[in-house]
DNA sequence: TTACCTGCAAAGTATTTGCGCGTTC
DNA sequence: GAACGCGCAAATACTTTGCAGGTAA
């Protein structure tokens, strides 16, 4: 996994001290394919380092998003989750599961590319974010209503 | 506000009571440009209902969601907005002073129009998240970066 | 050595829930 | 009249902050 090095040539870079908190957290962050939330990776992070402090895993997603090395990902506002990977890239998010899975979509990043400003917004980047249905949530769905029809629910009629 | 009159008979359809609350709330929904936050719904609706409860507020709006007579704005995680237009349309959103601004982009929706899955997810809605700098904060940013490299800032030196 | 970083605990903010009364249909 | 909706207050969830001691450079 090259970007470790790199990470730490940036925080040098940057004057950002190069501590096992923060190395933990931006290793567990580009192991995850998941966008975890800072919960998730704490309790990644505390399976080396049983003492990290959540506050301190907040902390440092914060400022790994401030200087580009975290993305937060837009999810409708459950919790705060975070992307290892800063490449543009879109988000397909299943609204039962609320799993999120990173796409890309070239011909959306080709819409906006050579513009550098909207009305009068300068662009920064973007992201399209698509609501949907997992395949498990589909079942899961259709089971119920399944269910419902043939009422073989426990409450059959009103 | 045509919008108003549907609303009572969608409600009538689904079952849902039209209270003074609800009507209060899509009121001040519809007739808001700024995404507002939960809060600032509450505000509003407080203007000719002063007894109204903010956790009333929240019940609402996401029954309003779910129902589809609203749309929960995605922010990148400060508070929850919301946003009366529920037609297919797109946010610009500026990084510093969280305002957010309604776009059309047709050629987006025709990306995915009649798509109705991707891989194994099947396809609900999108829009296009746009991370940007209004005139005002890019003024500002400006403004800034002279003080820091004109030495006006009271600490100069480091 | 010095400035920066962290753990802890407490505070702050946003949202949700239980319950009894009131309202819509 | 019955079911549903509401206000209130308390509970919960998430995130941020102050501070004293520890650590990277």
């Amino acid at each position: 996994m090259r970007r470790l090095g790199e990470f730490v040539a940036r925080c040098r870079e940057r004057g950002i001290a190069v501590t096992p908190q923060r190395l933990a957290v931006i290793r567990a962050l580009l192991a995850s394919e998941n966008h975890p939330s800072t919960d998730e990776i704490c309790a990644a992070v505390r399976r080396r380092h049983p003492h990290v402090s959540l506050a301190t895993v907040h902390r440092i997603l914060e400022q790994f998003c401030e200087v580009g090395e975290a993305r937060k990902v837009t999810l409708l506002h459950d919790v705060a989750r975070y992307d290892g990977n800063v490449e543009p890239h879109h988000h397909v998010l299943c609204v039962r599961c609320r799993r999120v899975h990173d796409i890309e979509m070239p011909e959306v990043d080709k819409l906006l590319e050579g513009k550098t400003n909207l009305g009068q917004f300068a662009l920064l980047r973007c992201s399209l974010e698509i609501e949907a249905l997992c395949e498990r949530c589909q079942l899961a769905e259709k089971r119920m209503h399944a269910q419902r029809s043939h009422h073989i629910n426990p409450r059959p009629a009103e």
